[in-house]
DNA sequence: ACATTTACCATACATATGTATGGTATTATG
DNA sequence: CATAATACCATACATATGTATGGTAAATGT
């Protein structure tokens, strides 16, 4: 591995990582080239063997798209998470991501999601735990039934969304407590989304 | 999306969906023709046809390895289950799938790892609950500190990974519980394998 | 001063890849 | 029976793609 990548290479590595990680499919050098405005393909087929001469990439040759990362742990993926949540406190969503998991390659992630780390036990009922990452989809309207992320009277909660009329209520997972109400037009309800999915990765616990 | 697609439509769409959501690229027209053994491309291109015509898959003309999964649209990709796991019962992984999750798309999944559901709250200390989807790698070395997958006397158990010089220890997460110790030739002791991941899927709950 | 590395461009070439068209055989369906 | 749908093969073609070679310019090191 060894060897350092100059700025130029840094770049289009990072683009050909964007592209696997993101999209899926590794680009072609002629895509490369119009990523970064080459006019010609020869100019990234160079970096690319200077990329792979330094132990970055691996490349299966006449094979389109046949770009391999080395440094991938090939299990693993890096994943940015955006923020983290935690019942009772400001749920706060930074622009750039304050942390990176690494999640198992089980599908791909909806390009409009985002992830959480859940922050305390406070969520226990609804069987989430400190440090699990919340997969939360903002763009797909809550269905009855749902757990949803939201943010009411500045402090986040996660709960069951349950929709009857006018009104919206928030279901515990635990039934001792009382369902909480909004009215639909309530000032300081904010939904922010749906939670798809619990990742929990039990490489993170070692110790 | 309604169309039903035929037996060998369906094994050509796995086969997409294997690749693309286990290394990643979606193959070519002659690599499915030769996964297939077709000694033509032809066909897989009249197949692919008759497949996007039924909505299950996009294709972008013209781009290598340009075929795109609707379904993934709908945020979910499908992944067989090999078998469930409850603690106390024997394990059963059975040689075709049970059942079929759909998983959010993360990332993708290790090509050797399979999923295992997870019957009953009995592993409820490492914070897995019944219906919930672990992630095992039959094919890494199990560490210190990891979660593991084994059969002991017939019963699978998932425990907490501990090797001692010439014996292996199998903690509970629960403190209260002793480890099992496990001489390192004892007959009715196999290692399944590694949990590296959790997942629950939100969806699965409404109701 | 000279060699080396890096960063680009142009041109040429083999083949990988998607596509188009036409054909055969089998099976289901009205 | 006629018709359609399915499942394959063969051949041909345009172009997408990776590769090879040679060249220019700037920065860096010795």
């Amino acid at each position: 591995m060894a060897k350092e990548l100059t700025e130029v290479q840094r770049k289009i590595l990072d683009y050909i990582i964007e592209r696997k990680t993101g999209i899926g499919i590794p680009p072609t050098l002629a895509e490369i080239a119009d990523h970064f405005r080459y006019k010609n393909r020869a100019t990234v087929q160079q970096h690319l063997q200077a990329i792979e001469k330094k132990g970055y990439i691996k490349r299966n040759s006449k094979v389109s798209r046949g770009i391999e990362l080395t440094l991938e742990d090939r299990y693993f993926v890096p994943r940015p998470v955006l923020g983290e949540v935690a019942a009772g406190n400001p749920l706060t969503i930074y622009p750039d991501s304050i942390d990176t998991v690494e999640l198992p390659t089980i599908a791909r992630m909806p390009r409009d999601s985002f992830l959480l780390r859940v922050k305390g036990d406070s969520l226990k009922d609804a069987y989430i735990f400190n440090g699990d990452i919340v997969i939360v989809n903002p763009n797909i309207a809550p269905l009855n039934g749902h757990i949803v992320a939201a943010i009411l009277d500045d402090a986040a909660v996660v709960k069951r969304f349950i929709k009857r009329n006018d009104r919206v209520e928030l279901h515990s997972e635990n039934p001792e407590y009382k369902p909480i109400v909004v009215e639909k037009t309530h000032p300081r309800f904010k939904m922010v989304g749906v939670i798809v999915g619990v990742y929990r990765s039990m490489d993170r616990r070692v110790g």
